[in-house]
DNA sequence: CTATGAACATTGTGTTCATCG
DNA sequence: CGATGAACACAATGTTCATAG
C-alpha cells in the first residue's frame, strides 16, 4: 500500500468526471484544473494530463478523436483531440472511481489523523 | 508546490511528537507507527524512520545518545540509540510542525474536494 | 531476533524540448 | 500562440543488503 494517493490517480479521477459531463481536449480539461486548483496553489503540470489520457486510452476506458477546433476550416486550422468512453468505458471508469474513492477516504483519514495526533 | 505532502515529512512530524513525550529510539517508533497505521493498511517502511531522523539530526533539530537498552550491560547488550531535541530543537520543531500543518490542512481540503467534484 | 544503517533500484513526477498548423 | 506529445533528468521512495550484539 502507498502511502499517498498518486497524483496521476488524483488527475484521472478529473478527467473521467470531465469526460462524463463535456466532451473536452486536453489542453482545455488542462486550463480548467489549473484554475479550479488555484486555490490550492497546486499547478497541474501539462504532461501529467496528457500521460493520464493516454493511459485511460490505454486501459480501454477511453478512445480519441481528432477533430478541428473551429467549425470553419478556412478560420481555424487547430487540431484538437476529443476523448469519449468505449463501449464498456464508462463501466470500467465507475469501477476505477469506486477504487479511488476507497484510497481517498483512506488518505484524508491519515491526514486527519496527523492533525489529531500532532497538534 | 508539490501535489501532496511527502511521506518524509509526515513521518517526521509524528518522529518530533514522540520525542516530545518520551525517549524513544528509531525501531521502536518504527514498531510503534506500523501499530498505529496498522488501520489504514499502511506500513511505514524502515528506511524511511532512519532517513526521517537522520535529517532531523542535520537540520539541528535533534541529536543523538548511545545506550544500552537494559540497565544490566551483563543481561542486555543491544546498543540504541535515543534522540533529543537541541538547545532551539523544540523551536526548530513547533516551526516545522507549523509548515507542515499548512501543507496537511491543503491537502484535506484538495481530497475532500476530490470527493465533493467526483462522487 | 532486535537495532541501525546504507546501497541499490525504480517509479512517479517536474522540466525541457519537438512538432504542427 | 494553442495544442499534443515525448525525452530527459531527478528526487522521493521501496527493496535489499551489511553490520553488530
Amino acid at each position: 500500500m502507498a502511502f499517498m494517493i498518486a497524483q496521476r490517480a488524483y488527475i484521472k479521477l478529473y478527467l473521467i468526471s470531465m469526460v462524463e459531463q463535456r466532451r473536452g481536449y486536453g489542453y482545455q480539461m488542462l486550463e480548467e484544473l489549473k484554475e479550479e486548483f488555484k486555490p490550492f496553489g497546486y499547478v497541474p503540470p501539462q504532461s501529467e494530463i496528457y500521460r493520464a489520457l493516454h493511459e485511460l486510452v490505454q486501459e480501454g476506458v477511453l478512445y480519441r478523436t481528432k477533430h478541428l477546433k473551429g467549425n470553419d476550416p478556412s478560420v481555424d486550422f487547430q487540431e484538437i483531440v476529443l476523448y469519449h468512453f468505449t463501449d464498456d468505458g464508462l463501466e470500467k471508469a465507475e469501477l476505477y472511481k469506486k477504487q479511488v474513492k476507497v484510497d481517498l477516504d483512506r488518505c484524508i483519514g491519515m491526514l486527519n489523523k496527523a492533525v489529531a495526533d500532532n497538534y
